[in-house]
DNA sequence: TCGAAAACGTGATATTTATTACAGTGTCGG
DNA sequence: CCGACACTGTAATAAATATCACGTTTTCGA
């Protein structure tokens, strides 16, 4: 849905990169920018789809998932607000999304314009600094999702996973999956029904706690142990 | 080896970023540089020790490397000429290398300083945005990577890592692969003796023929098919 | 060029995880 | 408030892969 653009120069959850910005860029930007909301469910953008768009979350999480093998789908990460959706078409030969984002809650998002972006960079080098930081702040998990989900048996990536909500993505303790059971499962690489009988067996060994999609870790400790290979 | 410096303005293989660089910008450059060369096998730089240059590759290949679990370790992937390596800590809270260099084959590098680096970033922002092109072309390797990994099973994975190789690193048929069985195991996350295994199942079906570490893909398109699921 | 160390091949066995099948539970719109 | 449909739990079985054990080959430096 589209909703009245309050204006960027008076916007309190600018991102650290774009507060480098000065009220001109502000207003240059501002001029290809539009401001959405979704709900639950609903999907942002699609892989493939061709790619105009920056899309800056400023409230709410989204799932990035991609088609693999079959058809089946893949989830790359969850974003929270402050992350730069499809910034990886900034690349020069990039045209077209490369995975698609799916709102799991109700969402916020800035639509903002990929080429005056791109202007903005080349205008500015200290914006395009705090871009280039950013991006690697985001890289840092793929890499660790990588070595994890590649050594790790499926114990070890269900450890992983559950402290990512934890301390990555939600950053409180009882915290609300918003994701099925299946989803999970394609984030861990993983089938549905090893998820479910996994958790049961964390939940036996008290390590947490579950009542419909709310999960709490209760034994951070013995978690750490798993995730480290036990 | 440290060998003697050549001039930066000099220099016929230049990045696309640093060739955007003027020639008093070069001047710059060079100062905080140093043109060294590796042999086969050598360590050019651990994970975790302090970082305070980005690595050139001029010449040769290089394997990166991540300790996982247990200790063991894990390929990121494999780094070709024209790469800047170690370049992840241009993120400002990075302070350290996320993951290990070495030379698999001997190598020319150029060692930049990484604040001068950081320096003609914010002073150029077209440089700035060249980087960025730089950055994401690297990082959509890791997403294949980590769909395929984590969806695929063991020959999938194999044949992605072999056409890899011929596709993306050495760019000729018959390549020499330039690590062991054991290396290419913890590229694709399984073990020595699955590797062993699977390679002989692809010689005998023709898909590929081996004679010590070269290595020759006779059937491309069964290759493809076992790549997405055969 | 010799000898030690590293790399490699291969079979037997043990584990892990996927798949199949089905029944129970929740949820949302009419 | 009820019926369809998506989501979930669980067991039995099958398939994939790791691990172990050992002998052979290759490599590389003294």
């Amino acid at each position: 849905m589209k909703i009245e653009n309050e204006k960027c120069v008076n916007c309190k959850i600018k991102s650290n990169a774009v507060s480098i910005l000065n009220n001109e860029e502000l207003s240059f930007l501002e001029e290809g920018c539009s401001q959405n909301e979704f709900s639950k469910g609903e999907l942002i953008f699609k892989e493939g789809a061709p790619a105009h768009q920056i899309i800056y979350l400023r409230e709410g999480f989204v799932k990035l998932s991609k088609r693999g093998i079959g058809g089946r789908d893949f989830i790359l990460s969850i974003s929270k607000k402050g992350a730069f959706l499809g910034i990886q078409n900034l690349n020069k030969g990039s045209r077209n999304f490369y995975f698609s984002a799916s709102a799991i809650t109700s969402c916020k998002v800035c639509f903002m314009d990929i080429d005056d972006f791109r202007k903005l960079l080349k205008r500015n080098g200290t914006f395009a600094s705090e871009v280039i930081s950013y991006i690697f702040d985001d890289e840092m998990n793929y890499f660790d999702r990588l070595v994890n989900n590649v050594q790790q048996q499926l114990p070890g990536r269900l450890a992983h996973a559950l402290s990512y909500f934890k301390n990555q993505v939600y950053h409180q303790n009882p915290f609300n999956l918003n994701l099925t059971k299946a989803e999970l499962a394609s984030l861990i690489g993983t089938s549905r029904e090893s998820v479910s009988r996994l958790l049961k067996e964390f939940q036996e060994s008290k390590i947490i706690e579950m009542n419909k999609s709310q999960i709490s870790i209760l034994d951070e400790e013995k978690l750490e142990q798993i995730k480290f290979k036990g």
